[in-house]
DNA sequence: GTCTATATCATGATAGAC
DNA sequence: GTCTATCATGATATAGAC
């Protein structure tokens, strides 16, 4: 692995960890096992560095998804479980959270290409999922009653959500409660008479 | 107002906006307009100073539920009117974000009595929140299948979630999307047939 | 590419005058 | 109670040797 990615990796689970302002380029260097001017190599800036982190974790975390746009022919169901897969990694992970959720609590104050990354994950995400809900009911995949972008964001709020509040409580079941009721929710879960 | 409850109050707001490390003693002394060394007269450090604002915060937001649990021949779904009030005050505020929702996202390296807080918050209010629910349902007043312990988890995390999406999406219906699905998953917004 | 050394600034915190 | 002055530390960032 590269040097820049051990920095990107490190600086990522810092920030999970700490939030933006919590952590700094000592921690990291500390982590790489080089210098903090080393990293300026690579990176101009600190927000530089936050923008790269959140960018790639972006694309990372969407990746399942533009493969199913391009292979339209894929089943729905498949494509929700593959969009889930990363965020059921990450939420049956003891003192992990989304990187996107803590540098949300940060918002107001994050530099500003570093803010346009993380308003443009949530916005992707609800937009994906929005997609899916809707084909997926007109599939009769998921059933639900109303408004398959207003479900979207009341979904990714409860995921986002859990992840907060399942690492302060340390109680996993918080996450695990989350995904049971959004299964609930679209119907895969509780099939009802018809 | 005292010196103290005003820097108590900008605090507040400043971690609300910037999470705990984002915000410094200039910042507080000067929005309440006056110098740094004063505010240790009344906190000896940032610590101690976070921990009130936190406590506060929480014996605020919980007031409400306290009345309930000592006049119980109070109607539940007045009492759930109680809880939610100040939460959608906080939630129709454009830029506004629950405290220790924010908190929640630098939990690891919060100073511990900060921390500690924080968790008390979430254990409390899922715990009122529970409690609301079992009696809500039992007086006919909610409906839902279910344990209401992994309900008030789910709800909590829902509303949570909503906090800091709608801000970084600008876009309150974020919030009122998640009051409206919660109503729904109780039982008050959509009757069904029995 | 990685280092040492350093500049510059902001931070939390303290001492002591008024 | 509030101030000025100051300290020690740690932050981001830069210059330049190797």
């Amino acid at each position: 692995m590269t040097t820049e990615d051990r920095i990107l990796d490190a600086c990522e689970s810092l920030i999970q960890e700490r939030g933006y302002f919590g952590f700094s380029f000592a921690d990291v260097a500390g982590e790489v096992g080089i210098r903090k001017a080393s990293i300026y190599y690579y990176f101009p800036a600190k927000a530089e560095l936050g923008k790269k982190v959140v960018n790639r974790y972006r694309n990372r975390m969407r990746v399942v998804c533009e493969d199913w746009f391009e292979a339209e022919n894929l089943d729905v169901g498949e494509a929700f479980k593959a969009f889930m897969e990363p965020i059921v990694t990450l939420g049956r992970k003891p003192g992990a959270a989304c990187l996107c959720g803590v540098l949300g609590g940060e918002f107001q104050s994050l530099p500003k290409i570093v803010r346009d990354e993380v308003s443009e994950f949530f916005e992707e995400h609800q937009r994906t999922l929005a997609l899916l809900f809707e084909n997926g009911r007109n599939d009769g995949v998921f059933r639900f009653d109303g408004d398959p972008k207003a479900l979207a964001k009341v979904a990714f709020s409860m995921i986002e959500g859990s992840f907060l509040i399942k690492r302060t409580q340390n109680d996993l079941s918080v996450f695990d409660d989350a995904v049971a009721n959004l299964d609930a929710m679209i119907g895969t879960s509780q099939p009802r008479p018809l």
